[in-house]
DNA sequence: CTGAAAGCGCTTACAG
DNA sequence: CTGAAAGCGCTTACAG
């Protein structure tokens, strides 16, 4: 059915080689030649099959992008980024979620659509050291997000530590002195939280506070009906406190809204900072404090990370796994300053 | 470097015939035959190249779908659904994201990608009837949205004027008289929310009531920010105003932040109605009421009906252009009625 | 600067 | 029930 190149070197009296050249731009054809046979492909309206390409090259020009939850306004927003990181290159995303399961994650890491991709960019919440040991083959593979491993991939992930330190010191200097924190898993053993629990941790001992553990409250998911659910429990137990850290921005504003059905004031009864600076949490009613991670530049890193992979696939020396470190920044709001900046 | 099929029969000692048919699960081998070569098969980790499967058979495997921006919770949901949809299928999901630009989506529409999808699902805002038509081969093609045209293609979507009416009539019921419309676009020629501005000109009239123009705000998009802006600018203009009808939820939310910043209660002094129930609304501090179109039935019917026409693509009749009507309901909770559901 | 030919890995009539 | 062979549409050494 459709117009391949040989219909076009028919056309033109030419040889597919050189209709080929002339889709490809090489240099060394001449004028006339050129001009001869772009009229027939506009003639015919040629476009290049890019399966028949791609099967040829061994390159698909394809990279698939797998994230927990496309719900989560954090994924839908570095999944937009992630696209327009990849056009940039001439790359194509390919998308899946995993819903934060485990079997689901490793799936994808195992090199579900092999010879479909090029690459793969995960970002896992679950899946295990073993999980990633257990992968042979497969396409390149870079990570994203909080979770670390000691398995030779590349990962792209701002210091949850620090900036996690940063919130908690935030609070503190206003002065709070029993900072709760949102979003811990149930299973202790398995913790995705693990980092910015430990930024948490770490800056209230610092600061010659009692990190609590009756403080930290289980969830278990991430969304936002996870934290009203997590805030509800930790206010019925009856616990004190007058700031809350909360794993991300979704889990912080079903906080807020918990808070509110108890008629707590965000901030002045309780203080509250997220994670992730999505665009939500700037039109809450209290507009949110919150660790904003550079998305653009988390997508721009990965998508490079990943096309130096795949180029460096074919050749000898690949360069060791790396830990890269996007930006980030602590965005003051109404949530933590009544005078705070509103967007 | 990858194991092929003609690897696998090397080893197993067979023809590639007889392993693709062993790949493909053809009933017509004996279990010996099958047994030897699935051993052949596991020993070698041996995987089916997709791409040269689908060279050979015309069809990826892969449809696109675009939406304007998957920074609005509503098109990030629908993609999930799509995503789901398309797997029930095995059917892989390729996401573009247009930013309601018309020659973005004049592009995408006229098959961008052809070759590499076997159809494409496009949610549009701008496009106009003249691209449709315009539209020259390409993949079989499913519309999604509001946006209706006289064009040869399927169309999904609820009926946004019977929804429309049932917001506004839900205002009404309330004892609002002053119901504003926020969302038209700039341009009244090119009016992307013409049906739901329709549904609200139309309820308010049956009711005995005058569908003011000065109640409608103009925006420049469709996310929170428009939703301020336009909200803060009508109250600038000192209308007199009881209730709002927003063009999609997070026009609604950044209304009832805009409302809030003038101290202004809602539902008290002002209700608030928007369209898509995306989850960010019920967890707002006050809850939103809302149109809920089926999103896993839009994503059902698109995904559907797409690889209807593409299966019908090689044959001869192919239904003529449908449209097709998801269901929707009125979700009804604290920002029309203090005593609504809040979740 | 251009052409003839092989081959990427698969599926599918066509034989047997 | 299984095999030998053609061909999907492209790119790429290899000649000339």
């Amino acid at each position: 059915m459709g117009v391949s190149l040989k219909d076009v070197a028919l056309r033109a009296g030419v040889s597919v080689k050189t209709v080929s050249n002339v889709v490809n731009a090489y240099p060394h054809v001449t004028p006339e030649t050129r001009a001869r046979v772009q009229r027939a492909i506009d003639e015919l309206g040629y476009r290049p099959n890019l399966t028949a390409r791609h099967l040829r090259k061994g390159r698909t020009g394809i990279i698939a992008l797998a994230v927990p939850e496309l719900g989560n306004p954090y994924f839908a927003e570095v999944a937009g980024a992630v696209i327009d990181a990849a056009a940039l290159h001439e790359q194509i995303v390919l998308l899946d979620h995993t819903a934060g399961l485990r079997e689901k994650e490793a799936l994808v890491s195992q090199g579900f659509r092999a010879h479909l991709i090029d690459g793969l960019i995960l970002s896992p919440i679950q899946l295990e050291a073993e999980d990633l040991l257990a992968r042979t083959g497969g396409p390149p593979m870079v990570l994203l997000g909080e979770r670390e491993y000691d398995a030779p991939y590349d990962h792209i992930a701002i210091d949850n530590v620090a900036a996690a330190r940063a919130a908690v010191r935030h609070l503190l200097d206003l002065g709070r002195r029993h900072i709760a924190f949102l979003g811990a898993r149930q299973e202790s053993a398995r913790q995705p939280a693990h980092l910015r629990l430990r930024g948490w941790r770490q800056e209230i001992t610092a600061s010659g506070g009692v990190a609590r553990d009756a403080l930290v409250a289980a969830t278990e998911g991430y969304d936002r009906r996870d934290g009203a659910v997590a805030m509800a429990a930790l206010l019925d137990r009856g616990e004190r406190l007058d700031a809350v850290f909360a794993y991300n921005d979704v889990v912080a504003l079903g906080a807020m809204r918990a808070l509110s059905e108890r008629g707590l004031r965000v901030p002045q009864d309780v203080a509250v900072v997220g994670f992730d600076d999505v665009e939500e949490g700037r039109y809450a009613a209290v507009s949110l404090t919150t660790v904003a991670p550079d998305k653009h530049e988390i997508a721009r890193l990965a998508v490079d990370c990943l096309l130096e992979r795949i180029a460096a696939g074919s050749r000898q020396a690949a360069p060791p796994p790396r830990r890269i470190r996007p930006g980030h920044r602590l965005v003051v709001r109404e949530s933590t300053a009544g005078a705070g900046r509103r967007f």
